[in-house]
RNA sequence: GCCCCCAUCGUCUAGCGGCCUAGGACACUGGCCUUUCAAGCCAGAGGCAGGGGUUCGAAUCCCCUUGGGGGCGCCA
């Protein structure tokens, strides 16, 4: 029989999710997809005291968006739920394999003094019934097997050895009943028929007190690889002081979840030379944990931005719409997405033209919102450096004249239109040209200002133009 | 303190004993294009942490040092 791949994320939902986070799960879901196993998402809810519903959806919410689906979870159950560990404990799971230890004197019950809570009166294989009645605190602890040699191969570090002298006994119930992770890591990760557990690097030294508690109980571990954490630019993990790190962010900070997740690959993944920009669903058959960076990384957000833009421009144009569209409605901005909605053509021509000047949705917002917005604001230096100079108004009077007698709306057209009028030297071509677009547009960076008064059209070029007249006479 | 992981341009990496005068990408600098800003194209600057070995030969193998990171919780 061929055991089939089976992998988990094992979040716990105690905030949003971490890039960090994320990139662990897409090498899950990566490695996972590509050998046809089965992808788990577990909630590892025991820390009663941090854990909230909240955040549980917010990292699920992520991960869909990501596009990284589970097969069994939480919300889809699955033949081994529970998948939240708060409902496995309620099952009685833990307490089980817990007594079982016990049993074996291969764990104790542990008896804290009742003033002082740390301090450990005596250990017991006896339930202690007693002392529990009167109110003292009692865990259970794994008793660390003296003289061992925990061997275990990691897919990405290689031979591991560490020795039993070098761990403590550890709790393995806490005083209120739950399991602590160690524990209960190893329970679930048994019992969902985990074959390979994909994590970060900062649970390689507690692998052997996990693979104790396998031995204790007769199991079989799985297949381990510890993957690099994700730092700043100063070497320390990634966090908010650096910069942004929740995929939540990210995303409404208008990146693609395609640019993310490619560079999350990026980070600590060899990639052919010029084949950086991909689709992770592309790569499905090419993936090898074998490419994947024995080496801590620093994300860099410029890098992010770069792979986010190639990502735009390289869109098929009808999904970039679709994807604004998203975005906008992530956002709330229902107004505009009617806006938008009511030409669809035009829209698809103004977010074409658009997507060559940015890197991302947010900045694709920004530089198309005049587009759709008659009432556009006009930009401070805009109005300082051109509308309020002499030549405006005569430029804008000679520009609307000329513009209601042009017939030809093509970009040719509109190009001869422009320089046409920049001939008549009523201010250098650079000026008349800058006065133009910030007329139409209100801003001094806009796309192509041709191409864009021809996607605007003869009849919002007038309109906009007559606009801008207006307030160049009120502002004198 | 003990245990563990890691070490090539600022960053992500190629390199797995001679193809290395160390290659690519982002960022940076200059140029081209140009009505703006980008994009695009071309060019440039920039690195094997240090010290010992092994070898005819070391970025590549070994050891030490240094540096960075992680773990040693009734957090996960």
């Amino acid at each position: 029989m061929i055991t089939v791949v089976r992998t988990r994320f094992a979040p716990s939902p105690t905030g949003y999710l971490h890039v960090g986070g994320a990139r662990t799960a897409l090498f899950n879901w990566l490695f996972t997809r590509k050998e046809r196993g089965k992808f788990i998402l577990r909630m590892e809810d025991t820390d009663t005291e941090r854990s909230t519903k909240e955040s549980e959806h917010l990292i699920m919410e992520a991960l869909r968006w990501l596009g990284l689906l589970w097969d069994e979870g939480p919300d889809i159950g699955g033949k081994h739920s529970p998948y939240r560990q708060s409902e496995r404990k309620e099952a009685g799971i833990y307490d089980k394999y817990a007594k079982m230890l016990i049993e074996d004197k291969k764990a104790v019950y542990v008896v804290y003094d009742k003033e002082d809570r740390k301090k450990e009166l005596f250990e017991t294989f006896d339930y202690p019934e007693e002392y529990v009645q009167k109110g003292h605190d009692v865990t259970v602890k794994f008793k660390v097997p003296a003289g061992k040699t925990i061997r275990f191969h990691d897919l990405l570090k290689g031979d591991m050895e560490f020795r039993s002298e070098d761990i403590e006994d550890f709790i393995i119930v806490k005083s209120n009943g739950f399991p602590t992770y160690n524990f209960a890591v190893v329970v679930d990760d048994h019992l969902m028929e985990i074959t390979h557990v994909f994590r970060g690097e900062d649970h390689l030294s507690n692998t052997p007190k996990q693979l104790l508690i396998y031995e204790a109980l007769g199991w079989q571990p799985p297949e381990f690889m510890h993957i690099p954490l994700i730092f700043g630019s100063d070497r320390t993990p990634l966090s908010k002081r650096h910069g942004a790190t929740s995929v939540d962010h990210f995303r409404s900070e208008g990146y693609l979840a395609s640019g993310l997740l490619n560079y999350l690959a990026l980070l600590g993944w060899k990639v052919e030379e010029g084949k950086e920009i991909f689709d992770i669903r592309d790569r499905l058959e090419s993936f090898d944990i074998k490419d994947i960076s024995n080496k801590n990384v620093v994300f860099d957000y410029e890098k992010l931005e770069w792979v986010n833009g190639k990502h735009l421009r390289a869109m098929e144009i009808e999904r970039v719409c679709v994807e604004f569209r998203n975005y906008l409605d992530y956002l709330n901005m229902i107004e505009l997405i009617e806006l938008i909605e009511k030409d669809k053509v035009y829209s698809m021509e103004v977010l074409n033209i658009c997507r060559e000047k940015v890197n991302t949705m947010k900045q694709l917002l920004d530089i198309s919102t005049p587009f759709f917005v008659d009432s556009y604001e006009y930009e401070e230096r805009y109005i300082e450096d051109y509308l309020k100079k002499n030549f405006a108004i005569p430029i804008l009077e000679e520009a609307i004249k000329m513009a209601k007698e042009n017939e030809d709306w093509t970009v040719e057209g509109c190009e001869k239109f422009v320089r046409d009028l920049a001939a008549k030297k009523i201010a250098s071509k650079k000026k008349t040209f800058q006065l133009i677009r910030g007329a139409v547009l209100g801003k001094l960076v806009t796309p192509g200002l041709f191409i864009s008064l021809s996607v605007l059209g003869k009849g919002k070029t007038v309109a906009r133009l007559q606009r801008t007249l207006e307030l160049a006479r009120t502002i004198r």
